[in-house]
DNA sequence: CGTGCTTCTATAAGTGCGTGATACAAATTG
DNA sequence: CAATTTGTATCACGCACTTATAGAAGCACG
């Protein structure tokens, strides 16, 4: 047996603590909270800029449709924008307005303001291990 | 300056990364899969045996009507059953089936799976890190 | 034993959010 | 310029949630 052999990591028991602590994050967000995806096309936006309504569904796994819709929507609520494309009349750019890129930052302090509750009720121990292993978990999900 | 102060853990930081790595492991799963809700409730009854539909409601953090609405899904589904408690007549007991346990089983497999695939792109050092900390994870959602 | 309050579930109406199928305009290609 | 491809929108549908409300069963008390 290889000293080197890979940690035993049981994948059943990640997957499902990180579905129990994000189900746990996700209860506590305001009532009226935006969508999984929109919340995640907006910050999409937010961090490559303007984008085509196709290369955003392609991007958060969703169909063209679902994607119109949602653009359409997050336009109605103020938080993106809609504009042509100066070059292919076709296209359609989405680009995040200020409103929503408060309202990401809102959410963005609400969560992290309840998971320091939830980390505040761990040991010193436990938090220095979860510290340890954030940047490993950010390259997990790039 | 303490030497014993907190570990330095960025709350928005770790939020995002549990977030991203939900959104990643929730794609892959097959495209009817149920709801959150929906599976957050299966395995709640798998781990707690039948409970009536206020108590589901209010442990998911749903309306009553939406879990009854649930439920009588999740019935029409074959993967939960309805039972009347015998000791007071207005109470619903929702426990699940076979059916269930069984795509349950299937969504905790199929999650793992792509979850190994993400972990095998990383390094040894990586997988031990997260490895370490999973406990601490388990204990930070409970 | 009723009468009224509380508890538990169901129903109704409305919205958000996704799907597949399809339509249509703009761009591209021959 | 005709045919095809590409990008977006629309339609019809279903699931999953909400609030408001109804209605039946249990319970407390005169």
């Amino acid at each position: 047996m290889p000293l080197s052999s890979p940690p035993a990591l049981d994948a059943v028991r990640l997957s499902t603590a990180v579905e129990r602590l994000f189900s746990l994050l996700r209860r506590e967000l305001p009532p009226n909270d935006i969508s999984l995806t929109a919340a995640s096309t907006l910050r999409r936006l937010e961090l490559e800029g303007p984008r085509r309504l196709t290369e955003l569904a392609a991007a958060e796994g969703v169909t063209q449709p679902a994607m119109t819709q949602l653009a359409q929507r997050l336009e109605r609520d103020g938080l993106a924008e809609r504009a042509p494309d100066a070059t292919d009349g076709r296209v359609v750019l989405v680009r995040v307005t200020d409103a929503g890129r408060d309202l990401l930052a809102r959410r963005r302090a609400v969560r992290a303001a309840h998971l320091s509750a939830l980390l505040s009720r761990l040991s010193a121990d436990d938090e220095a291990l979860i510290a340890a292993a954030l940047p490993a978990l950010e390259r997990l999900a790039p």
